[in-house]
DNA sequence: GATGAATGAGTTTTCATTCAT
DNA sequence: TATGAATGAAAACTCATTCAT
């Protein structure tokens, strides 16, 4: 089996692993049995724990960063790309329940770690910033710290819906993506014009 | 020193290394060092780890339970609610912040403690929900599930902006809960109207 | 209370607890607990976990003795001596579970404490051997090692068989104290006729 | 060094630490010392202090339990199995000193594992108790409950026998062994004329 | 005489990590 | 490339024992 194709295996389980207990309860005896593999050659694909938790991670990030990019429509009307990229964002999160779990438990826990994803998720806040900021549309307007704040708040009910949504799958995927974007729409519209 | 005094000592320290390590991370024989207590001592009041996580849980959550509901106003109109909530919550955050971010970390972490937190945060969604749900406003009559949905959406935006601000301490926190109120305020209209 | 009558009641509870538990496992904490006094009273009046097994089985293993002592006919014949000592012994067991259960347990553990005990069994193995040896009767004469040897193996069967009783409430004191007055005197029997 | 193997060696030198302090007081730090290990080996080989005692006691048991069946004459005389039987018996004691230590202390210990042990003891109690039953010889005959209590009482002048041998190693085999035969047959034949 | 509070030293157990082959 | 065998370091927890009052 060529190596890279191992590596993705290899990190397929261990995000699940990582998402079912979490990155100090996973331990690498059951991430090498779980790929069936040994020890010895987890540590030659990944150096250490801590490599293959940041492999992983980096592999869902970008993926959920290259998603939201090809998704969205910067030139658009603002509440357009806030749709668009509101329904990719839910897509990825149904397709990796695991991905997902793990990236979000790393945004809150405290660990050396976080950095990586906090990164991530700065990006998107920075996106949805630009939004408040940008004076290119009838609600846009606003100026730091309140831009940033705002901007983390709706960043913040996405993930929590995100997943309360995964622990009622039976809710379709386009209302929840729907009641998102009108939240985020409101709150943008309520900021600014409570700016002005 | 008497039992008890010594008991709020020691979950004082241990909710600082559970903020700052987290669960795992934070070691009994470091929380005694900080504590200026033997190991055993620390097991003598609170019988395992577990049970000094919990307790801190405990009192933690029992402590922004009672400010809420101290700080509620039940009978006025859901806007004047809903600021009156605010105030307090970021209040709390700002007072005890290790424990906010214990709290906050617990909700996120898949362990098997979770449950504590849960139930608490639920206690909030269900009186958002309440808010979103019966019919004696303007804004009101919201269905499940996208009540719940919602609610949970709304939390989680103040969460994230709770835990924005402790990055940002320069910002008044008027300032702050002004925010959040007028996003969850319109938030709950924008339901509300989408729904009718 | 008068001191003494403490100490009493202390050892009868620690009787229990080492009898449940075996040396090791019984905890001071629980043996306090059980007697309704604190630790330090524990250690003031016994000195250590040590000291208060020593007495518990010095007590016991005195009472025994004394009671041996006073079944005694030494100037009976060997078969009327042994039935009244087998008596008294089953007596013994029947009224001193606890006692009897430790002294057996001590006598076969491989703990430093064990020679207390020992000794003490091995006076009663003394008194097997003089009969086995003195030439009073028609069935004496053995030598030793022989004689030490035959004498160990009746006492064992008399501790064993007492083990078993334990276990079978039901079975008559006097039964079984026949059943085992019967096998001595026949293994004595035996022996010093195949020594002839 | 293959696994089988070190199991083995590893067995060996525990059996030698539970035969000299007993369960409680033999430690999984010295044992591994002793066995020129390090301490997670002994988890691997093992599981746990109790699973490598277990283990320990279950190949000595089986051990015992193989050799008395292949020496054992089941058509042959009592009196003829009985000689072979205890021959046996002390053949083991004699070459399995800390084996024969730690399954009769096990035996009399108030400790969960005893089970093993006992059971192991009831298969050659119950073995002697059919030769009391069964009536096939001139002097068998005896009934429940007496057969079994006296089967014990056998048992255990043997188990006595062999420990005070242990301390009495210039005493020669055959003639310890004799002893006991004596004893067990004058034992038997003396209950069942009783009974009759 | 009596005790609540305290601890040093030890226990079993687990984990990420690395040789030797 | 691949792995069975191995370990240093640290974790949670317990216990006999003793102050200070």
């Amino acid at each position: 089996m060529p190596r890279s194709m191992r590596e993705q295996m290899i990190l397929e389980v261990a995000g699940r692993a990582f998402a079912e207990a979490g990155y100090e309860r996973a331990s690498m005896d059951r991430i090498a049995q779980l790929a069936e593999i040994s020890k010895p050659m987890l540590y030659a694909y990944f150096g250490s724990k801590e490599g293959l938790y940041v492999a992983y991670i980096e592999r869902t990030g970008a993926d959920l960063v290259a998603r939201l990019v090809r998704a969205d429509r910067p030139h658009a009307p603002h509440s357009v790309r806030l749709r668009a990229l509101t329904a990719e964002f839910f897509c990825f999160v149904a397709e990796h329940r695991d991905g997902w779990t793990v990236l979000f438990m790393e945004m809150n826990a405290s660990r050396p770690l976080a950095e990586q994803v906090a990164h991530l998720r700065e990006r998107i806040v920075t996106e949805i910033r630009r939004m408040l900021e940008e004076g290119s549309e009838s609600w846009a307007g606003l100026a730091p710290p309140a831009s940033d704040g705002v901007a983390h708040a709706i960043v913040g009910a996405g993930d929590s819906l995100a997943n309360w949504w995964l622990k009622h799958p039976d809710v379709g995927r386009d209302e929840v993506a729907e009641w998102y974007a009108g939240l985020a729409q409101a709150a943008i519209t309520s900021a600014v014009s409570a700016h002005r």
